[in-house]
DNA sequence: ACTCAGGTATCCT
DNA sequence: AGGATACCTGAG
């Protein structure tokens, strides 16, 4: 089905955004995510003209919101006009969108994050879900489920490149299976209880905590810092960063600075 | 061969 | 509280 946006919306973007692992280009103006459970190819026809490849109801009861297309992203980069590297920063972001990731994926991927550059991320997540997933079709496994992994042969999982982190999973899977209403329970928390909620798993620290809440629960307001944000402040805002001036979006501001920043210096 | 990667836990002071 | 260090393993 084809559909025309008017708001940022930019494929390249947001699968270099770092937020998802499991999105990627296929062709010249495709692209092709594996999420909820479900392959989705889209193509770029130009013009903000976009064809997916998927039925219009599905679009609606999945993707609209996969997408976050009921907020106003044009309006959050016209908020940091008054700084001049922020509004370089989203010049650079046109089209970044945050997506509404799975919760339990979000907790098993940025776990497998750290002390990983993207591509090895990504290897290791496909290897798991080749492992242990449901097949969708030829080609593409579904994220597995708490149970998938525990029932899946520990040898097995070792040798998806998740090193010392396969512990941390296995541990992070008990909870989700013997609490499978986790993710409400945990949606109903404020920011900081949430943080704290997530933290308590092994293998769990600020970052990690921050990405799961940011591109998993939808709290657009929490501030991922890995090594790139580090330098940007450091170099940009050498007296701090006030997380006052932007709230309640500063997740999209910190996703403007990872995406521009990186892209520059690497 | 060798460094570093979207960090965290642990052990210090 | 804040600083130093080890940690699995793949990608460049």
């Amino acid at each position: 089905m084809k559909k025309s946006f008017k708001d940022d919306f930019d494929l390249n973007v947001i699968a270099e955004s770092g937020q998802c692992f499991r999105f990627n280009q296929t062709g010249e103006n495709t692209f092709q995510v594996v999420a909820l459970g479900k392959v989705l190819t889209i193509k770029d026809m130009g013009q903000n003209a976009f064809d997916f490849d998927c039925s219009s109801d599905d679009y609606k009861k999945i993707w609209h919101k996969y997408f976050d297309m009921d907020t106003d992203y044009s309006s959050i980069r016209e908020s940091v006009k008054d700084n001049k590297f922020l509004c370089d920063c989203a010049a650079h972001s046109v089209g970044m969108r945050i997506l509404n990731q799975d919760k339990w994926e979000m907790v098993v991927s940025f776990i497998i994050s750290q002390r990983k550059s993207i591509p090895a991320i990504k290897t290791s997540i496909e290897r798991l879900c080749e492992l242990c997933g449901d097949k969708i079709d030829d080609e593409n496994h579904a994220f597995p489920t708490p149970a998938q992994i525990l029932y899946a042969d520990v040898n097995k999982l070792a040798n998806c490149g998740l090193g010392y982190r396969l512990p941390y999973i296995l541990k992070a899977a008990e909870l989700f299976y013997e609490e499978p209403d986790i993710t409400e329970r945990l949606d109903k928390l404020t920011d900081e209880e949430l943080l704290e909620e997530l933290k308590k798993m092994q293998g769990v620290g600020d970052k990690v905590a921050s990405c799961i809440a940011l591109f998993g629960f939808h709290r657009l307001n929490f501030f991922p810092k890995d090594v790139w944000i580090n330098r940007a402040l450091d170099e940009h805002f050498p007296d701090g960063f006030d997380m006052n001036l932007y709230a309640p979006y500063n997740g999209v501001i910190q996703q403007y600075i990872f995406y521009a920043y990186r892209n520059a210096k690497r």
